[in-house]
DNA sequence: GATGAATGAGGGTTCATTCAT
DNA sequence: CATGAATGAACCCTCATTCAT
């Protein structure tokens, strides 16, 4: 995966390029095998540094995590706003939502590691960055959900649906499917993935 | 413990009974703090045996890990089962397939803690588990996927979709929109639920 | 190995045939693999009986394994005793010692497991049965040193010579090329092995 | 730690101080109580170290100990070796192979500890470090050995013999007075010892 | 900026022993 | 006589963290 540069105005050099280098081999390696299996010593092992450097760059094993949470879910919820088409465009509600719901299938196939990570860690209460996760998961969700706003306002939405209850529900089967299409038939073309997701939603939508 | 019962799996009253215990325990604990987290003391501890008796009854946390997921994902294959209609009742096909979401939405509303449970462990690849987990998560999407395809077989499915990919859909949303719900807006009617369900469901049967 | 009864005048039944059993699997068991290695519960099982049992009948680990150095030295001391042969046969002092030595050899022959055992736990001082099994050490290399005292009275031996010393010399020789032979060549006839300790014997005894 | 030296196997001074502790602690407990009894706390303590200092450096208590035995019958075998007198002296085969059995005799008197350990271990098959130590041990008795094919090659040992049946003969032998002369009558000259051994090795040779 | 040796609290596991049946 | 479920102290080992270099 490569990761652009997380923040930071101009890039320091050589600091810069160590952090990168953790970050993506925490990345990696959480994803695979979970946070707490994941050690310290595996991430500097793979980053190439030695472990008094994780230490140096990140304050420690959470806070690298927590950086990467942030970093991860920041950039999803960027990327399904920036699916949706500017108003002057003039795209059709339904197929804006659509679009949406695209744009997050091919973000995770794109960051399959990011979207595991972030499955795994969602549903567990009690873990100090619970509220992290689940406030930039909720900004992720918000993004769906505004889309369906926009339908319900247009009238193009079944009365009876509750858009908060609605958007979780589109989430939850958008990764669901796409995490499942890598990895049990990665070699299926993503329209198949977009088409049955497509159908789901105009069931929310109903009859045009 | 009780009555006589002179014979094999006599005595083993006491036994299974601890044996319960820990199960109970083990469930509440992982299921609130995941796998890793939770340290055997604290199990025996809420079991209220001693530590050593895990490892007489279990063998370990891993086992006792394992005994706790089979045990899981059977009684939600069996209670999404269950929930189909036989044929003789002749109920129409859509119906059916909504009894069997509604039953999953009821399950894990009840037992909240094993689908966290099976949430949280089910993205991992590499854990020496993933077999058991992925082999018993295939058994309850199966289910579902038999919905589909009996209403495939009436074609009163859309023709495009692929019942696999759909199934494993309906099922995430089903967990997601469940899992949301309990823990985001749990004082909201169940029906409401329902609804979202079954008009996600319709979209992928297409227009009556 | 069928070892036989250990003391207990009558045969008591049930019980005694216990204790054999138990006694027999602690001593293979122990042999092969250490002290401190074997458990209660692999005696158990290899003796076919309840754990408890093995508590029941001796009292605890530790006690079970000094019966067993005791029952065990005192046979090894019992066979050189009566490999001495009686005075009024009239045999040469030099055969006499010869003939102890080759008993030993042949007693290790017989219960390796045994010597084994013994040698292991031989040169650990702090245990608690050490004192047991020094006592009893010195009493099989007594039977040696016994013969020769014999010798240097009748002056066949070297005068230079401490008895003391070149018993446990001969014991220690006796055992080591015993148990190589067991363990390493096996085939080889038993008659080379006496051979090489009559040897060095006669080189004690120096020149007739 | 002392002076500069920059590069590798520089401040490894520092790591190398650490393992000869931890080496040195390690020898003397394990040789007075045993492998199984000596806990990985104790050794930690006596090299006046942290537990974890003993895994950071040496990966495990077995490879400690393996370490240990290795170190152990190599320098055993060295300081056998050492003890042969070079060809252009002209030594006597038979004052070769008594000075070879003198050198056995003094290393014990000096590596007591070491000693014992050995003995203790190497009767026991199916022990992890059971081929390391055969090994080495064949090595030692290999000098031994040497010297006395040297004598059968000079036709001045007896033809009956096996040299390596004479060969482990003559090591139990000197191992075990070596070790009954320092627990039992320390106060004694080491030539009474010399003196035994060289008696018995003479017997081995034959009379001249 | 980076390193890596050292730390020690804490976790999983073993096993001799007890005791109610 | 014998059993076997239960116990808990003690063990080996892991790993996030610190700090002198």
């Amino acid at each position: 995966m490569s990761t652009s540069t997380p923040r930071r105005g101009r890039a320091s050099g050589r600091r810069e390029a160590t952090r990168q280098r953790l970050f993506d081999a925490a990345l990696s390696l959480i994803a695979e095998h979970g946070y707490d299996v994941t050690t310290v010593d595996e991430i500097a092992e793979r980053a190439g540094v030695a472990k008094g450097t994780v230490y140096y760059n990140f304050g420690g094993k959470e806070e690298l995590y927590t950086a990467l949470l942030e970093w991860g879910v920041t950039r999803l919820a960027e990327t399904l706003r920036e699916a949706v088409p500017p108003p002057e465009e003039g795209v059709d509600e339904r197929d804006s939502l659509i679009r949406v719901l695209r744009a997050g299938v091919v973000f995770i196939g794109t960051h399959e590691e990011l979207a595991r990570m972030l499955m795994a860690e969602s549903w567990r209460t009690n873990r100090s960055w619970y509220a992290t996760v689940h406030q930039l998961r909720t900004e992720a969700i918000g993004v769906i959900t505004g889309q369906l706003e926009q339908l319900a306002g247009r009238g193009r939405l079944r009365p009876d649906l509750d858009t908060d209850l609605a958007g979780s529900a589109l989430f939850g089967m958008v990764v669901t499917v796409a995490l499942n299409w890598r990895n049990l038939q990665p070699e299926r073309p993503v329209e198949d993935i977009h088409t049955t997701l497509a159908h789901m939603a105009d069931g929310l939508i109903g009859p045009a």
